[in-house]
DNA sequence: CGCGACGTTGATTTGCCTCAACGATTGTGG
DNA sequence: CCACAATCGTTGAGGCAAATCAACGTCGCG
């Protein structure tokens, strides 16, 4: 049994699903269904490397890093995911293996999350919803190749650029520690180049 | 009609296949109808820059190589596909779109190919097969991601020797120019790493 | 209040690039 | 089949982008 507060976030799923294909009422309802609400605390563990990522997510309010440390401890962030839009460790989830990955929240977040037998129940019962998980795994594949290639033919000032322009919604949102490990270089040298561009 | 030769080729697409999902001899003979073979010849445009690539190719045999080039002219490298493996440019093939990258042979490659029209046919008479594509997507994610972490957590020595062991299979038929370009380094300071690992 | 995260600035070091020159190899047209 | 061009790999010298290390001020929060 569903609340209203569910009904509430799933509202904010449709519009997504509905911008690859149009949904029925008995569809929605299904997705409904099958996704739960989750909050996560800021600085909260959604996954821990070494867990197998179990959820789907859909961030309803707020914002998620997902994040790989090296063998010095060093962490490269891989994501910034906020509002509207998905994250998950596909290797892992797909293939219920221990992920490499940790995610955490950066801000108070709503998820929507889904588990993989639920989503394979979705597709059983509405194939649409196939077409648009594959749409969506394709738009996520696009733009880390854009994100690899923006990094491989830039220098960082132009690739901090380039990140501003692509992350206006939240860039604000951002401390400038977070942004330079997403761009790969170190918080002394990102502050340089932001007072270099405000002269 | 298809002719013997073609029926060979289509052979070796069919593990691949399997490897996801078995397939029944009529799903096998309805993707046999779908993929055609094509040779590229060394040095041949797969696909060029503003074109729209509406070919999913899988290569039979040889390598071929996907690039951007910068504003500059220098080009990057994002993938090296070689035999059993699949290229396309995703964002292109599938939204119809002018693509950012070129794709050529790097040896004489065998290739074969389907268009998204026949793709959507194939799915359409045997959903498995989305199943399999969506495994397919999935899986460049994954390798895509890793190998973007791969780049940002190390030096350009580590990052050579993890991609040797990644491209074993490939990496002594490959032009150290064409690796310089895809880790990202000048071909004079890759010459200089080899060198300095075999003293 | 006091501690920890954050941002800034300076001095120094280093990883990698650029430019240039040079052999070796491949390939190609006459 | 040879001659010449193009591509490839190597090596050296010099320069620059970015890292590192260290010190310090500010802010938010428990």
């Amino acid at each position: 049994m569903k609340t209203d507060t569910n009904q509430l976030y799933t509202e904010s799923l449709y519009p997504y699903f509905e911008s690859v294909l149009a949904l029925t009422d008995e569809e929605k309802q299904s997705a409904a269904e099958l996704f739960n609400p989750r909050l996560y605390k800021k600085k909260q563990y959604v996954l821990q490397e070494g867990a197998i990522c179990i959820q789907f997510n859909f961030v309803v309010s707020g914002c998620l890093r997902m994040y790989k440390l090296d063998e010095k401890g060093n962490i490269h962030i891989t994501q910034f995911i906020a509002e509207n839009r998905w994250l998950t460790d596909f290797e892992s989830y797909h293939g219920k293996k221990p992920s490499e990955f940790n995610i955490d929240a950066l801000e108070d977040t709503i998820v929507l999350q889904i588990t993989n037998d639920n989503l394979q129940l979705l597709y059983k019962r509405h194939p649409k919803f196939k077409q648009i998980f594959m749409s969506l795994i394709e738009s996520c594949y696009v733009s880390l190749q854009k994100r690899l290639v923006q990094n491989m033919s830039s220098n960082a000032e132009q690739n901090y650029l380039s990140f501003l322009q692509a992350y206006s919604h939240i860039a604000d949102r951002l401390p400038q520690t977070q942004i330079a490990s997403f761009l790969g270089i170190s918080p002394e040298f990102l502050s340089r180049l932001k007072n270099k561009n405000s002269e």
